[in-house]
RNA sequence: GCCGGUAUAGCAUAGUGGUAAUGCAACAGCCUUCCAAGCUGAAGACGAGGGUUCGAUUCCCUCUACCGGUUCCA
């Protein structure tokens, strides 16, 4: 834990956000929407500021590199081609033991004939998941300081056994924190948010005829008859439904569940839309478009900022990870066999970013992903993680995903995605043009998350003795000035003697200098200091009653809070030296 | 999701089977010449629903949300 935090750190930062109006909880007068996050006045300036860094970072200072600002509904197919529709939809199973929830593919897979045993984390738990065991099959399994033996799978593997009895059916792995092979239905993991396009509720229809399918005998016939017409096409939910239930893939028991099912998805089907799960995927099903338009070539990049929405399995950490979040991703499109020398580039480009912003940039680092946890079509990535108060945790991943994403969706959209090289041979043919598709690094990070770092960077507190001896703290917001929500506070000593005056017709000439500058009367000179602190103004201007004499105001540092005296005219080029304007 | 904990005003704490107190903050005003000063005033809460009860913020159940663990991602 970095060493100027204090130990309930997230406790403290989640309420000061609350309090000085930087994050809110969604609905919160309606009980509160799980996960979903507000906003408010401050938190959506240090929000912008952040975002509006990223797209000058990348965007804006860049010659090859171009922004778009896509949709964020986009149209199943989409999501079909890029796997998330299918691949992301993880089959995930529930331990009726441990209550552990887990992936099915990632579970430890024993063997037919093999033992069973199940490892748990002490003694104690050892004799609870025994008696829990005893009660629900009826068995004791015999007990070894952790460990409770005498499972084995069958050696057809069809069946967990005890005593030569077939217990339960075996699922083919075993829970993956104590070897359990009690557990679930494999169920799949809702990713993405659906949702319907149109005036008109396909509800209506599939309730409807539903109604009607339902008092059918023959249900199988009912639905063959009235979707004749989509039976025809191969990829119709209804088409591959009927063809998994007369193929004997569905359990008896479970087919009439799975037909309803597959009708309802038939009746929405040309209506389903998404919402993103990430920004990426318009950059590539814009590829071309923005290539043409903008007159870039290969290497250049696309960027966008935006929400995103993920359903995801758990929510934690306030704004950490929640079902709709911010993303700044960039894609950049270089030449096969120049991906890696990009990915080093965009890695320093990236990290030094992150670091420009932080007073502790000690508290950022890089970690390769391993072989095994690469996608297939990846061939390296880096995170880009921060020591959050829970340990080091992802803000960014750099992906080197080679030509993967254009590949797929020229095979599913039927559109060439590829740069024509008049100047190159074709490495394979020895002949000009060379046609690629070219190869992608992916830099994406998450504007939510950095803005939990930068709050999280930015929070101090600094005990002091006052002036009746008393201690007290001063909490303050070390924000770099370029994200801080409130530039520069203007504040009359006191609200008379034409101060409050004086002060409007500053703040007047900083803003039209382009300074976004506030004014505050509000309540003793100390407490707006403390109140500024919190909110992290990197400076305040205080007009006394010297300043209607010689012209000159105070100005307070908020990380030192010493004050200097400088003439009015001084102002503006100090403030906008220390905004970097 | 699951396990454990929590839920009284913006925040922090009281308290009670007969609907709630205090401090700070915020608001209006007065006063105030440099680091959360003072005075006055007004405002604001028992997370939601159900049950037991003459009566529930208090006891019971359910739900919702938050915090800590467990697993996926930006």
């Amino acid at each position: 834990m970095a060493a100027h935090w204090p130990d309930d750190i997230m406790k403290k930062v989640v309420a000061l956000c609350k309090r000085r109006g930087f994050v809110f909880q969604s609905s919160e007068i309606y009980d509160g929407l799980k996960s979903a996050y507000d906003y408010g006045p401050l938190g959506s300036e240090l929000k912008r500021n952040l975002m509006n860094e990223w797209w000058a970072d990348m965007v804006t200072t860049r010659e090859n590199v171009v922004g778009i600002d896509a949709s964020i509904i986009m149209k199943a197919d989409v999501w079909r081609a890029s796997g998330h529709a299918a691949g992301f939809s993880d089959p995930l199973v529930d331990c009726f033991i441990s209550k552990e929830r887990f992936r099915a593919d990632k579970a430890p897979r024993p063997e037919a004939g093999a033992d069973l045993p199940i490892l748990c984390a002490d003694k104690g738990q050892a004799k609870s998941y025994q008696a829990l065991i005893q009660k629900m099959h009826n068995i004791e399994l015999s007990r070894s300081g952790k460990e409770l033996a005498g499972l084995r799978v069958s050696d057809d593997g069809k069946h967990v056994e005890f005593n030569g009895t077939a217990l339960v059916d075996y699922s083919g792995y075993v829970s993956p924190c104590i070897g359990s092979p009690f557990l679930s239905e494999e169920r799949s993991f809702n990713l993405m948010f659906k949702t319907n396009i149109g005036a008109v509720d396909p509800m209506n229809d599939a309730s409807q005829t539903l109604a009607e399918l339902s008092a059918a005998e023959d249900l199988t016939a009912a639905i063959q008859e009235r979707f004749a017409g989509n039976c025809k096409r191969k990829d119709a939910p209804i088409t591959k439904a009927l063809a998994r239930v007369s193929d004997g893939a569905v359990p008896e028991k479970d087919v009439r569940a799975f037909l309803i099912r597959a009708v309802i998805e038939q009746i929405t089907f040309n209506s389903t839309v998404y919402l993103r799960p990430e920004t990426a995927q318009a950059m590539f099903v814009q590829f071309k478009n923005v290539m043409e338009t903008s007159g870039q070539k290969p290497p250049f990049g696309i960027a966008q900022m935006g929400k995103s929405f993920r359903n995801e399995v758990t929510v934690e950490h306030f704004i950490f990870r929640s079902c709709e979040f911010e993303q700044m991703e960039l894609e950049f499109f270089c030449e096969p066999g120049t991906q890696l020398e990009w990915m080093e580039y965009w890695k320093d480009q990236r990290m030094n970013f992150w670091k420009r912003y932080a007073n502790y940039p000690d508290e950022f680092m890089f970690r390769k992903h391993e072989d095994d946890e690469l996608a297939h079509y990846a061939d390296g990535c880096y995170d880009v993680e921060y020591k959050y108060p829970w340990g080091w945790d992802e803000l960014e991943g750099i992906a080197s995903r080679t030509d993967h994403d254009l590949h797929e969706h020229e095979i599913h959209s039927g559109t060439k995605l590829r740069y024509v090289d008049q100047e190159k041979e074709d490495p394979e043919t020895g002949k000009k043009p060379w046609s690629y598709r070219p190869f992608v690094i992916e830099p994406s990070a998450g504007a939510t998350r950095g803005l939990l770092v930068y709050l999280l960077d930015a929070y101090h507190e600094e005990t002091r003795t006052d002036a009746k001896g008393k201690e007290v703290t001063r909490t303050v917001m070390k924000f770099h000035p370029k994200l801080a929500p409130i530039k520069c506070a203007v504040l009359p000593l006191v609200g008379k003697d034409g101060m409050p005056e004086k002060a409007r017709e500053i703040i007047a000439s900083m803003q039209a200098a382009g300074i976004p500058a506030k004014y505050d009367q509000k309540g003793s000179i100390g407490k707006r200091y403390a109140k500024h602190d919190e909110v992290g103004t990197p400076s305040c201007i205080t007009i006394d009653g010297q300043t209607l004499e010689d012209g000159t105001v105070t100005i307070r540092d908020r990380d030192t809070t010493e004050q200097v005296r400088i003439t009015i005219d001084q102002i503006i080029p100090r403030v906008k030296a220390q905004l970097g304007l």
